[in-house]
DNA sequence: CTATCTGCAAAAGTTTTGCACCTCG
DNA sequence: CGAGGTGCAAAACTTTTGCAGATAG
């Protein structure tokens, strides 16, 4: 929750937009799971969205996120995480960017200051197929578990 | 299976030799899922270990392949693909590598031949933690699906 | 108004665990 | 022989689905 309120609304507000363009409803349960997500550094599973959503709004079901989160990834308007292992976790970030993960206690941080540019295809990636995107992973000990 | 059988068969010594040294037992059926692992190049799931290695020993049962698969991942041995989403899938590759992933079939590819030093850690990924290692994932729509 | 969405409940799929027997070293 | 591993069965956990009632547009 440490992403400033105004870049939250921009990002709630684009994902809305999005929403729209797709012809899907803006419902109450589906913009507090937006903010959520968007609002989150930490990429989290469906299980902590969830909680968090249930603060603001007790009534709101499991599945309910479940499929909400399923739906902004089809219409590719969040993502999913591929850096870790176990429960899905979702990512709000509309940019492309890159991950560090902490392999200790499973800490997720966006990376954004990598030159894309140096990491060019490959002679073997052109053999297997078109790349669209090169996402970087990098693996460590975050500072606080050092 | 299109790994050549020498190279399987120096992947499953230097895997067994690991086993040995960390205490392992090398049972019969630790033994054939380690050369199930180590001769896919698909970085398949727990499903398809059990149903590869059950060709050869049909009495094997799932839940030795979760452990089995579960406790080389703890040593180091193997490792868990986090490329991709749903269930987990393995990789017996001891090699550094980074991986191709087709977004159309979630085919998973290994590549070897980028330059990794051209990814150098930046300002970010130092003030978050300390980075052991780089993998890049490349992500697009393969020769087949195309 | 009506197509879409939600909540509830049940089911499906994945992974883990307890326990008695077996086997590697 | 004994610590560690296996198979079976059950449980735990994650994710999906069917359906009746609610709601956005």
């Amino acid at each position: 929750m440490s992403i400033p309120a105004e870049e939250t609304e921009r990002r709630v507000a684009a994902i809305s937009a999005g929403m729209q363009d797709a012809g899907l409803r803006l419902t109450h349960q589906r913009l507090e799971i937006v903010r959520e997500i968007v609002s989150a550094e930490t990429h989290p599973d469906v299980e902590t969205v969830y909680r968090g959503v249930r603060e603001r709004m007790p009534t709101v079901s499991l599945d309910t996120v479940y499929r909400t989160l399923s739906v902004l990834t089809e219409h590719g308007l969040i993502e999913q995480v591929t850096a870790t292992v176990g429960p899905a976790r979702y990512d709000g970030n509309p940019l492309p960017h890159h991950h560090f993960v902490c392999t200790s206690c499973g800490l997720v941080r966006d990376i954004h200051d990598t030159d894309t540019g140096a990491i060019p295809s490959t002679k073997q990636t052109s053999d297997i197929g078109n790349v669209e995107s090169v996402q970087v992973q990098y693996r460590g000990v975050c500072a606080t578990c050092q």
